[in-house]
DNA sequence: ACGTATGTTATCCT
DNA sequence: TAGGATAACATACG
């Protein structure tokens, strides 16, 4: 569930529902890093999502959700597991499992940046090749997983962008021509999309050139490897993807 | 059936 | 002591 196009489904099929403002009437869920009685009787100003964030904004606070690892959600429905959090308004509820849930004082869009996030309108691009540029000597592989930088961008976004703007996971943008970086920058907006619209379609997975692949698509063996301070699994192609380090 | 994983943070080591 | 390694969280999938 976790990476940033994931999120913006959930947001968008909670707008679907068309809401409107809808008041909270009921909060159940073992959540304890909030006071649910608090959020009783109030009125939602609206869904957003961060990254990998998706806040629930009211009006002098938000709700901030992490799905981590393992987090899921059902709309209308609910399952066995046990409930993190569950927001029941007139005809609609929402419910929230193995997730973290957070509440953040003040006003949202003082609290983030949306110009980081790949999925915003607000993407910045030139600024996340300055960034990158200002972390000379660290891994690309890393600097694709902060997200103060790449808001969004999960492990698997990070394989299938390095793939297709040929980049070594372990190259350092000192060493990496400015118009690869700035290719590989423009990877991570247009292929969240992708991720998106295959992700809506049920076929996500037959799309990946080589995230769990054997071969990348021009028959290469593709490697298997932790790298980075991240250490996180990465998947990429010796002989496609050139080593600027 | 079991190993692995779309993530992050805390803690334990060296 | 900085920084790397490992654990913890708790679930689904192949």
């Amino acid at each position: 569930m976790p990476e940033g196009p994931s999120i913006v489904i959930l947001r968008d099929q909670i707008k679907a529902l068309n809401l409107g403002k809808p008041e909270v009437l009921e909060v159940a869920g073992y959540v304890k890093t909030i006071d649910k009685e608090q959020l009783i009787g109030e009125k939602i100003k609206d869904f957003k999502s961060w990254g990998k964030h998706f806040l629930i904004c009211f009006n002098d606070f938000t709700i901030r959700i992490h799905f981590m690892l393992f987090g899921t959600y059902l709309i209308n429905a609910y399952k066995q597991t046990p409930l993190a959090l569950g927001l029941t308004f007139k005809k609609d509820e929402l419910n929230f499992y193995t997730c973290k849930v957070e509440l953040l004082e003040g006003n949202v869009d003082e609290l983030y940046d949306w110009r980081v996030d790949v999925m915003a309108d607000e993407w910045d691009e030139k600024l996340a090749v300055k960034t990158l540029r200002e972390h000379p000597d660290s891994y690309i592989c890393d600097l694709l997983l902060d997200q103060h930088i790449f808001a969004g961008v999960g492990n698997i976004i990070k394989n299938e962008v390095l793939y297709r703007a040929r980049i070594h996971p372990l190259s350092k943008p000192e060493k990496i021509p400015l118009k690869k970086l700035r290719e590989l920058v423009r990877q991570c907006q247009q292929y969240s999309f992708e991720f998106l619209k295959w992700k809506k379609e049920n076929t996500l997975s037959k799309h990946w050139e080589v995230y769990k692949q054997k071969e990348c698509p021009n028959g290469h063996k593709v490697e298997k490897k932790k790298t980075g301070k991240s250490n996180r699994q990465t998947y990429y192609c010796t002989e496609c993807q050139i080593k600027c380090a």
